[in-house]
DNA sequence: TGCATTGGTTTCCATGAGGTAACTAAGTTC
DNA sequence: GAACTTAGTTACCTCATGGAAACCAATGCA
């Protein structure tokens, strides 16, 4: 039993649920996620959408999401080829909390760019002026 | 004005909607945000909280957190000295989408075991009889 | 005088994530 | 039989991230 309200498990390298955190962080995966809410992508269509990614790290990504059960992927027996990807049911679960954080990073653009404005300032009178 | 529902915008790589998530994704950022959340901490601390991670990193997540105005950094003119690290408002904003993130990797990680050993099973089945 | 403390900085190094470019499979159409 | 299509794979390379270890500044204290 925990007695403060810390998160302790997330800062425990060894806690298992540092694996999303992984998972979001992921250059590509997030946003494959936020793509497939709409329903079902193929391949190349992922590809102009995801705008500019390589087929290499493309299939890295959606395997990956794959093998932890957010997507899966449908072959079609057609030639030329013809696969979609799928969020699953857990998947579609995770994508409330991201849009979320969606939500916040949009709403806080402004403060953010300012800030950084303010810190660049600071730091060049600082120069300036030791 | 967008005619469909997609998030468009995060997908432009040139949005800087994008900067929130590359910030989520560091290794250590969003961690830091979550040890401040129960109030301010000094650097030494930090570094026990967030369990093993070299000053120099510590320093470098610090300081992009503080540029970007998600923390704040106070020096006390003692010696040896005192510096302590505090959510900002901005910062404390975060904490919301972040926790519900967290909830929800906690919540599914037995979820995502499961799905790892299943398409690893399937993997290995497949190797034996392709 | 010299050692301890805190909050860093600096230099060097290894790893790995991601990019580029070329290639492949397999059937369909020209 | 040559070319086109989709969905990748493979080999190679580069650069940024993160880690290790040593060093430093300022002062109180023994």
């Amino acid at each position: 039993m925990e007695t403060n309200a810390l998160p302790a498990n997330i800062l425990d390298p060894d806690c298992p649920s540092r694996v999303i955190f992984q998972r979001i962080g992921d250059k590509w995966a997030s946003l494959v996620v936020q793509v497939l809410a709409a329903g079902p992508v193929r391949f190349s269509e992922l590809r102009k959408m995801v705008h500019v990614v390589t087929p290499k790290v493309l299939t890295q990504t959606l395997r990956t999401l794959e093998r932890d059960g957010l997507i899966t992927r449908t072959v079609y027996a057609q030639v030329p080829p013809r696969v979609d990807y799928e969020l699953s049911e857990l998947g579609a679960s995770l994508l409330e909390p991201l849009t979320l954080l969606r939500q916040w990073a949009e709403d806080h653009v402004p403060s953010i760019l300012e800030a950084r404005d303010a810190y660049d300032d600071a730091q060049d009178a600082g120069i300036l002026n030791p």
